[in-house]
DNA sequence: CAAGTATTCAACTGAGTGCTTGATTAGTCA
DNA sequence: TGACTAATCAAGCACTCAGTTGAATACTTG
């Protein structure tokens, strides 16, 4: 005895199940957040997420049909993005409020920063400010073609793994604040670490570029498809 | 060969993981949508949802895991209630993600709507605007606990159950608009569809009282713990 | 065309999930 | 105290799902 009702809740709830059931794996999480910097190909999100590139593809075929990302075969390679802004803003909600409510997000965090050496980091408002004022050199520690799908505006491009061999692209007596993918990428950690060594004055921001988007703020290079 | 790193970024998402699990399941979304109407008991919510009082006590314990419901035992009975407004908005993100992104919301809903003698809703925002100039008369036709628990500042309560013998209470050569739980809640239909029958001009508003709220706008009754 | 590569498919396994049923636990009220 | 009630628990069943492995597909390049 099911009423028309009854069937169309059901529906409606299924629906909205599908978009919960694509995000309820760890890895499907982690793969949705990676195409949130920016478009890649099967076997790099493998790489990057320490999976199986199978396993990974059919993580992605999931996410597929929850239309949260799209396909597009470029030769070779199918590269997957992100389908609509709209999800990345999701996605955020998501990891905002298991920030809020969760508390073992923070204490993870804490943990494995802790032993790191800690470090306070600067607030995205915050430094939005200083970049106005002219005072600090924005760095982006990610991979160049995260860079290029979209960084924060003037911010220099040199990813971790060079950095140490480009110092002498930073000017000496000027602050440095350095940014990755967002709070849970220990890229800018381990950038500012290094600086610091060297004699900068250097600081993390935990916002990433996504972060950064989502207030509604210019991000450059990107775009629609490039 | 597991890296700090990557125990670290396993356990995040991890984190991340629980909060996707707890909204992976199509009636688990039905409980968390009426639990942002307004606490109830579980028999309450199992009755509404067409489960099994043991199944929806399993249901709202995941959702209780995953810290987004909370439990307060009152007396015999347990009353389970959105543990933060943000939890809410969140579950708006997810539905408007889903009407945005799957074309079978739009679809299904159109199929049950237009069986139903179709309508032009009304616009929260355009019947802000008409109350502010006293043009409406504002109906809410939810049960009354769910009025009490917190809706939309002026409007009448009047169950949709029992607006045939309540209709002298309406004043009658003005337009009435009704809401319910949101847009697919079938209360507001049904009460628009008797109104215009008896010679009202009678719309419906699609959002409830949630959206009301979550777009900032101020919202009687309520309040914290009643 | 053939060799090589990125991705997907197909089949399988073990773990997990939604739901039911019947018993159990707390609390109320006569 | 004992009958009654709301909710939870425990066990079991059918089903789904994440991940592995090995083969198949589609495209490029020599």
């Amino acid at each position: 005895m099911t009423t028309p009702h009854r069937r169309f809740k059901d529906a409606i709830y299924e629906q909205l199940a599908r978009l919960g059931k694509a995000v309820s794996a760890p890895k499907r999480l982690e793969l949705l957040d990676l195409l949130c910097q920016g478009p890649r190909t099967v076997e790099a999100l493998a790489e990057q997420a320490a999976l199986s590139v199978a396993n990974t593809s059919q993580h992605l075929q999931v996410l597929r049909g929850a239309r949260l990302v799209d396909a597009e075969k470029k030769g070779l390679w199918v590269e997957y993005r992100i389908a609509d802004d709209e999800v990345c803003r999701f996605f955020l909600a998501l990891r905002g409020l298991a920030e809020a409510r969760l508390a073992e997000v923070d204490q993870v965090t804490r943990e494995y920063f802790d032993e790191r050496g800690a470090m306070e980091a600067v607030e995205a408002g915050e430094l939005m400010r200083r970049v106005k004022r002219g005072e600090v050199t924005v760095l982006d520690v990610r991979p160049p073609e995260e860079y290029r799908a979209g960084h924060i505006p003037g911010a220099l491009s040199i990813p971790v793994g060079e950095l140490k061999g480009r110092l002498k692209e930073l000017p000496k007596h000027r602050e440095v604040v350095a940014y990755c993918r967002g709070p849970y990428c220990v890229m800018a950690v381990e950038a500012v670490e290094l600086l610091r060594k060297k004699g900068f004055t250097a600081h993390r921001m935990e916002e990433g570029v996504v972060d950064w988007r989502a207030r509604g703020w210019r991000v450059e290079g990107g775009g629609a498809q490039p």
